[in-house]
DNA sequence: AATACAGACAACCGCTGTCAG
DNA sequence: TCTGACAGCGGTTGTCTGTAT
């Protein structure tokens, strides 16, 4: 059974209250984890008589409520550090979220997921330029060898749109990177050369 | 001024791992 | 060893807000 509650307010279902919190459920969830500490989130209800689920409680306090927690934008020390990780660890954001204190990995994946879409479409753009470039030269009938030229920029989109790092060094490959730092030591020195990457001012 | 769209954020859902009984 | 409760994690969705047209 549903019950709606209109402005501000939430949703009924099977007891348990869903939706947008309110003030006086933040006040109550935060003075008992201040008398508490955090865990046993299932009792809260019973303690507290908020009516919404230990899940409901955890995810409200970890990403929002909690004193520790660094409000505003992604800094770009930030945003380096989790492409970084990102590269290394993929979507383990919880792990990744360890290495930005007051960041949460709710932050972080919401970030990621915002950016990333960007930077697929930028990759799309990237694949329409080279069938281009490749079409164009079939059409002037020449044989040389195709060569895209790897700027900074290029190569941190290239990061951007990759999910890993063995698909970020097959697609340069497949581009026919032109770069000094592609060779065989950047591709087997992966965590090194993320860091003289991430080091370019780009 | 109205509308469409994209970005940012909050919250829920389902699954998995852990641990006590 | 098994099982149920609980906590945590990642994926996904919904909503709000700012910006472009």
């Amino acid at each position: 059974m549903d019950c709606h509650f209109g402005w501000g307010g939430g949703t009924l279902v099977d007891g348990w209250r869903k939706g947008p919190w309110t003030p006086q459920e933040d006040k109550l969830l935060t003075d008992y984890v201040n008398i508490h500490g955090e865990g046993r989130w299932n009792s809260i209800s019973k303690a507290t008589g908020l009516r919404r689920s230990g899940k409901s409680c955890r995810l409200r306090w970890v990403n929002y409520l909690r004193p520790d927690l660094k409000r505003g934008k992604i800094t770009p020390q930030e945003e380096n550090i989790i492409l970084e990780l990102h590269a290394r660890w993929g979507n383990r954001w919880s792990t990744i979220a360890r290495s930005l204190p007051g960041r949460t990995d709710n932050e972080i994946k919401n970030y990621w997921r915002t950016h990333y879409k960007k930077a697929k479409s930028t990759k799309i753009i990237m694949q329409q330029q080279e069938h281009q470039h490749h079409d164009q030269q079939k059409q002037n009938n020449q044989d040389e060898m195709k060569e895209v030229v790897m700027t900074p920029q290029v190569i941190k989109q290239v990061v951007l749109a990759s999910q890993d790092m063995d698909e970020m060094m097959k697609y340069m490959y497949q581009v026919g990177a032109s770069s000094s730092i592609m060779n065989e030591e950047f591709y087997w020195n992966e965590d090194e050369n993320l860091g003289r990457l991430w080091n370019l001012d780009i």
